[in-house]
DNA sequence: ATTGCGATTAGAATTGGTCTATACTTCGCG
DNA sequence: CGCGAAGTATAGACCAATTCTAATCGCAAT
C-alpha cells in the first residue's frame, strides 16, 4: 500500500495524518499481520523513528475506533492488533503464541442462538486454539 | 454442590483438598458462574476469608490445569474463570462487560478449516460481542 | 504576533498477575 | 513419638502492559 493509498484512507475514516500516525498505519496496514503494541514500537525505534509510546498507544486506541483495525484479546497478556478488518477468525497456538487468520469462508456456522433480549450483535469471532502435534 | 461432592472432585482431579481452595471451589463452582480472580478475593474476603491473593491465583491456575474450570480470556483487561468446563460459547457484552453462556448445542458449525501444519487442535471457541440495543 | 486546540511527549501511576523468600502442614518412616 | 522432605500458604515485592497527567508543541484562524 502506497503512501499516498494510505494518506486518503485515514482521511476517509475521519483520522487526521499526522506523521507518527502515518508512521503506524505504514507499519501496521501494509499487510495481513497481528502485532502488540511492543512490536510497533520496537519496530519504529529500529526503523529511526523515535514517537512516544503514549502516542503509538492513542494511536493503536483510534485507529481501532475509527475501525481501521481491530484489537484482539486473545493472549492473556497482551492486545493484539490486526490489519484485517473484514470479519474473519483465528488460530492461536498456545504454544508459541502466534495468531493466524482463518478466512471468513472457511467456517460456516449453521446455527446461532437468540441474542440476549435488549441485544443486538456486534460480531461473531471463532477462536480455535491449537498446540503443537508432539510426535 | 455440597461440600463432600466438592472434597471428592477435587480429589477426583487429583487436586489435594487443602482449606483454602475448598473455600475457592465452593465459591466457583457451585454453579455456572464467570468470576475475575479479583471478585473472587472480594468475596471471601467479604465472607471473612483471609486467603491472600498469591494463593487464589495459585488456585485458579492450579484448577485450570486439573481442569476444574476454563480461563477465558474475553476482557481486554482481566481474566475471567468460568465455572462451566464442558464445551460451550460465549456471550460477551461490550457496553455491560457482561458474560453469558451459549450452550454448545445452540451453535453448530459446519466446516472448519485444515490446522497449521504440525499443531493439533485444543479448543474451538465461538464468541458473540453483542451491544445494548439503542432503540 | 496571539490565541486556542488538538497532538505529542516523558514519565508517573495503575493494575492484573507473578515471583520470592519465609513459615507452616502434612505425611512417611524409623 | 519425632524428624525431615515435600508440598502449600502468605505478605509483599516485583513486573509488564496499558493508561493517565501535565507540560509542550504545531498549526490554523484571528
Amino acid at each position: 500500500m502506497s503512501r499516498s493509498d494510505i494518506l486518503s484512507l485515514l482521511k476517509s475514516h475521519g483520522v487526521l495524518p499526522t506523521p507518527q500516525r502515518m508512521e503506524v498505519a505504514e507499519l501496521l496496514l501494509d499487510r495481513p499481520q497481528h502485532l502488540s503494541a511492543d512490536q510497533i514500537i520496537d519496530r519504529l525505534r529500529d526503523a529511526g523513528s523515535r514517537v512516544s509510546k503514549a502516542t503509538v498507544y492513542n494511536t493503536l486506541k483510534l485507529f481501532s475506533e475509527k475501525v481501521l483495525l481491530k484489537e484482539l484479546n486473545v493472549d492473556p497478556s497482551r492486545k493484539f492488533y490486526d490489519s484485517t478488518i473484514h470479519a474473519h477468525h483465528h488460530f492461536y497456538n498456545v504454544d508459541t503464541g502466534k495468531l493466524s487468520d482463518i478466512p471468513a469462508d472457511q467456517v460456516s456456522i449453521m446455527s446461532l442462538p437468540n441474542l440476549p433480549r435488549g441485544t443486538e450483535q456486534e460480531s461473531v469471532e471463532v477462536l480455535i486454539r491449537v498446540r503443537n502435534r508432539k510426535t
